[in-house]
DNA sequence: CTGAAAGCGCTAACAA
DNA sequence: TTGTTAGCGCTTTCAG
């Protein structure tokens, strides 16, 4: 026997194929009668949709636009070319992607530019940006029309309706924790925590994971305050002279942020590298081949393609009201050591 | 203006719909006169294809099957458990997929389920069986007769057209060294090399990698030969005991194979996980209670889940002469400690 | 070697 | 509230 259609359904419901989509699909003006007939009908002939008929049929474009913050880091370029590689494929899923920036340390404007999109025909946004009210308001307001959000690599933990498409922070941050223990061997010192702002709710929840397990090795290592370079190396240089002076010397540094050029530099500069454990975030051209020199001894990351897909995918999952494979869509907390990197690849065809 | 259909191909190319379709999908019967214009038409009108459409049309299931080791360990559960909750959102992609076993270590048999399955009607094959030249001739037999063939977990180095998906073993091996060596901090002593068998291709490729690490660290750390256990209980008792008793005496094990349940035991037994770096492979539900009671300190996994997906999309691609993206189908060698551990999923929708 | 026409499973006017 | 019908982009007989 064939799998069953909309066909077979209208037959063993008794009612036409308009009210079989009309049921389908979940709209309005069906009496609740003959919507329960047809849901039976369904379990009892085991009808499953065929949805690239539906996409065929609806002749439908599916939009959907990443809102990225505007500034350019080694991390940032990297979900571009992702998105860029991921769009190509996407013809073939009636997907088309599309990127707008805006400077996310202005909730302002980042609100602002949401506000824009729903006027143009845009079904599902993936969003980037520290969580603030205005981006919080701004989300539920595009919820509001009906389109499908998703919180990419940044919780927003107060937009419920928001999908979280990223790594567990705080999880990372324990990761982090286990290997600085582990990597530091048996030595006695402190650990420097560096990061570009203590403002942004993952560098938090880093924080809390990364201490959470510092504790347990509280008499081997001291771990100091979390540090703020708000991206400048001038300041990068001066905390970590300063710490360089302090006693006991520091062992192992924690770089937070995924921006770890400007303070890996200073690093060089004081030819620290190599007795001092260095674990960072992100995996990127820059810190793949300062896992290669040795320079940084390990890397948290979260796979970007997997990122960018599970967005989409998640985003088309909640515009067509479809479900999706949960443990897909986990993004995991990725250790890289130079031993276990992934080749970068180039082409994008086999 | 809206993308090109092959109505729009047809008119520039001055043919009918029938020859487009000819020519799309290489079939014989055109004259290559015809073909080059119509090639030139989809260059120059800059036609995609719509897959779903023409797998619409075709009205056509892609049938995959995987073929499996009979014998059940954690990871074949895994692996089971997860083909099974794949299949289920399959349905919407037009692909049946289901199992048979064979007995692993049997390569004629392997060769004959292999043999079986052509003439039957399907489409494409993944394939679990350690490298045997009957298993290559098999391969190549499927191949021949226009099957889509991967090969699964185990590389399949001498039947090219196999792609392999799963991880670079070499590569996991290093990743398993180096972590030993930092895991181990500045202790001296000796390293227990563990598997079930050397026989298989990824074992060595395995311990090749292993050695590579573990050599830049001989001062400190002696490996000892790869001790085969076969399964046997009894046998890895006598192996660590022997071990346990030897001088310098060991300060970490590697399990290579990953059944690591009896051995486990054992260790246990002899109490002496605590002062032991230990170190295995693949996350499955005991590894992962070892994880969190501290027993074993580091899994080398690859997602089973990945895994599984990755085959059939490749075997998908192949079969439709399609390209698929090669970075999503890259495995990974992932590190999983305790910290990023990712939690066991039950529920498989959202 | 090429074309015309019917149909894949579903949707969306338009009628009733 | 329900049904009829003409497609969506592609494939596939069956004629020519």
């Amino acid at each position: 026997m064939d799998k069953p259609t909309t066909k077979d359904l209208a037959k063993a419901a008794g009612v036409s194929l308009a009210t079989v989509d009309r049921v389908l699909n979940t709209r309005a003006g069906v009496r609740q009668a003959t919507v329960e007939r047809v849901q039976r009908a369904i379990r009892e002939i085991n009808f499953v949709r065929d949805m690239s008929a539906a996409n065929l049929a609806r002749k439908k474009e599916y939009k959907v636009v990443f809102l990225l913050p505007d500034h350019d880091d080694e991390f940032i370029d990297l979900i571009q070319n992702e998105i860029a590689k991921t769009a190509r494929f996407l013809a073939y899923e009636r997907t088309v992607v599309s990127i707008i920036r805006a400077p996310a340390n202005d909730p302002h404007r980042v609100a602002e530019q949401m506000d824009n999109l729903s006027i143009n025909e845009i079904d599902g946004v993936a969003i980037m940006a520290p969580e603030t009210p205005q981006v919080r308001d701004a989300i539920l307001r595009l919820e509001a029309q009906g389109l499908a959000v998703v919180a990419f690599v940044s919780h927003q933990p107060n937009a419920e309706g928001a999908n979280y498409v990223g790594i567990n922070n705080e999880a990372a941050g324990r990761t982090v924790g286990q290997l600085m223990a582990r990597f530091t061997g048996m030595r006695q010192g402190t650990v420097l925590v560096l990061t570009e702002t203590m403002q942004s709710r993952d560098s938090q929840e880093r924080r809390l994971g990364f201490d959470t397990i510092m504790e347990k090795y509280s008499s081997r290592l001291k771990v100091s305050p979390s540090m703020e370079t708000y991206g400048d190396a001038l300041r990068s240089e001066k905390i970590i002279k300063m710490a360089l002076q302090s006693q006991p010397p520091f062992v192992g540094i924690y770089l937070m942020n995924h921006d770890v050029r400007k303070t890996m530099q200073v690093i060089d500069e004081l030819g620290i590298a190599q007795q001092t454990i260095i674990i960072g975030h992100e995996l990127t051209s820059y810190t793949r081949a300062r896992l290669v020199d040795g320079s940084i001894d390990a890397v948290i990351t979260q796979d970007v393609g997997h990122l960018v897909r599970s967005s989409i995918r998640v985003l088309r999952a909640k515009i067509t009201h479809m479900p999706s494979v949960a443990s897909q869509e986990r993004i995991r907390v990725e250790i890289i050591l130079r031993e276990n990197m992934p080749e970068e690849f180039h082409s994008e065809n086999m």
